[in-house]
DNA sequence: ATCCCGAGGG
DNA sequence: CCCTCTGGAT
């Protein structure tokens, strides 16, 4: 089996195992799924949950994280870690957006990457899960990892993995990849004590001797 | 390559 | 203690 084939049997076996595999950070519309994506730079999706309800309670859109004190961001932010970094870039994402963007959460990779803290992974979150766009595959640590493990990259370069599997999958693709490779990364192949006795990939993983 | 940064697990 | 968690900017 070569690794096209192979990248598309992962998917099938782990849509089986995954049936309806839903972003895990909870948000309801565009530029809440924006703020709990850069909440989760190296932390996780449940604490990320912990801070987001009273984050968009507190501002609510773009409009009012823009005339938001940055030091009271800071403070519900804390616990999630980089939190300076975090607060500054998203006040400065919601006034570039109220500013030059009509309010709104920009709808392409282009633009989107343009807003402070947003690079390709959380751009490509946003527009496949809130913007119905496959311009990309998110590529985080889990994807990173599992990609590597799996054979289907040789690359430990975020950019090239991305590039390697878009060749790999088709676009339809590109938007449950991501979930899927999270989901099994977080249960079985786990970044310290991987359950590969428990994996259903055991057959076609190279770590496994393939 | 390094920095930003907190919290939980082993 | 060290590693890891849906990264991004310098």
């Amino acid at each position: 089996m070569d690794t096209a084939a192979r990248a598309r049997e992962i998917v099938v076996r782990l849509r089986a195992l995954y049936p309806d595999p839903e972003p895990a950070l909870v948000h309801s519309n565009a530029y809440e799924l924006l703020v709990a994506t850069v909440l989760a730079a190296q932390c996780t999706d449940a604490r990320v949950n912990t801070v987001t309800p009273e984050f968009f309670r507190r501002w609510p859109d773009p409009a009012s994280l823009a005339r938001a004190d940055v030091a009271q961001v800071e403070d519900v932010v804390h616990s999630t870690g980089f939190f300076r970094q975090k607060a500054k870039n998203l006040v400065a994402a919601a006034k570039l957006m109220a500013e030059r963007h009509g309010g709104g959460v920009p709808d392409s990779m282009a633009t989107l990457t343009t807003l402070p803290g947003v690079a390709r992974k959380t751009a490509n979150i946003v527009l496949s899960n809130a913007l119905g766009k496959n311009e990309g595959i998110a590529v985080d640590t889990h994807v990173r990892r599992l990609a590597f493990r799996l054979g289907l990259t040789v690359s430990t370069n975020p950019i090239i993995i991305e590039k390697d599997m878009m060749l790999l999958l088709s676009q339809e693709d590109w938007g449950i990849v991501n979930h899927l490779l999270v989901l099994h990364g977080r249960a079985v192949c786990k970044a310290r004590k991987p359950r590969c006795d428990f994996c259903v990939l055991g057959d076609i993983c190279p770590r496994l001797g393939l």
